[in-house]
DNA sequence: AACAGCATGTAACTTGTTACATGATTTA
DNA sequence: TAAATCATGTAACAAGTTACATGCTGTT
């Protein structure tokens, strides 16, 4: 049980995950990621999941209970030990806070517009519009679902902020839109006056 | 010259940079990275960028131009083919657009604020509105730069949602900040009722 | 009959980071 | 004189992904 380097966030994000106190699988708690730490973290793959699993229990912040299914494998539910939930508490106020990242590929290229000119660019930007305002809509049946539990208090602030963030990003990419479609009228301008210039054959 | 699987984001951000048709140094690149991709994408570490460079090599997407230092080494100069452009341009056009993604350190800190209680997520949101700032008063300059050059319209564009996106994310820890503040006064008057409860000894 | 959800885990691979080696010039 | 900036590149490592193996149950 040595303690050279630090873990990855990735292990503290699966223990903070099963620090709501529930016995949850591998399973569960690739789910539970992908309804709930995706809008504003990330959801790691399931094999990650279980990787993070196996290196958390042999440090012994997590125990598993073996349950019997139907197949010929066994379930097991993670359980948060002591151990861990001090490891996670001294993270949460001792380690250094990484910078957040954005890497939004849409926006990159927009940032090449002119490999691809306007029109391609409101096809993207529109597409993003329309994923954020799908977030919204998730966001908001997982907070209707977080009030009922006194428990997801903090959850429930984290998702009102991406709202907020989705909201925000809609908005800032009909301002962008507006700036391209502008740009796209006078390059249809142009076309134009060249036309006019060479009188048709 | 095989083209089996596609390239990473990684290589069409360095092409990307190039296909502004300026010839740069990787240590330029970087720097580059450094004030531009980071604000909506990413910037990659300088070996990750010299690698990059190299495979694009490969590829013929670009071509170095040996100039000689000082320095026991050369520096090396990069240009964009016309086969890079191509390839660019193509994936801009044709590839999937990768959903964005936010990784937000303190945000998951929050969301495990049944761990430290609202204190620290004070101290951590308080942190992060001043560290948007900061990026605000970086790109506002960065678009001073950018708007004396046509050639830099759509990165002044890009430059500028990211402002709109650093201005929401502020309002939006205001926000959750505001909640913080509540619910820590409501705990100071549990506190309170607590020692009044158990009188003094 | 095919696909999606439940369920676990390993292996091969890619991606990207940090650390290292090397050394000149400029600034504090 | 210590440091930062300029400048390139490799090697060791960590982190995380996809693909694979296995198999049950319920839905289309």
């Amino acid at each position: 049980v040595k303690e050279e380097r630090p873990l990855p966030a990735t292990a503290y994000a699966v223990l903070g995950l099963l620090s709501f106190g529930r016995e949850l699988s591998g399973y569960d708690l690739k789910k539970w990621a992908d309804h709930s730490l995706r809008y504003f973290y990330w959801s790691p793959a399931i094999s990650n999941i279980y990787g993070e699993l196996k290196r958390l229990e042999g440090l012994g912040y997590v125990v598993a209970r073996e349950v019997a299914q139907d197949d010929l494998r066994n379930k097991r539910l993670f359980r948060i030990t002591d151990a861990g939930s001090e490891a996670l508490a001294l993270w949460v106020h001792e380690a250094p806070v990484d910078p957040p990242v954005l890497k939004d590929h849409a926006l990159l290229r927009v940032w090449l517009g002119h490999v691809s000119g306007p029109a391609r660019l409101l096809e993207l930007v529109a597409a993003e519009e329309a994923a954020s305002q799908q977030m919204i809509d998730e966001l908001r049946h997982n907070i209707d679902v977080s009030s009922q539990d006194v428990a997801m208090a903090y959850p429930a602030l984290v998702e009102n902020w991406c709202v907020g963030y989705q909201r925000a990003r809609i908005e800032a990419f009909a301002e962008l839109r507006n700036a391209l479609e502008q740009q796209a009228l006078e390059q249809q301008a142009l076309e134009q006056q060249a036309l006019e210039e060479l009188p048709p054959s």
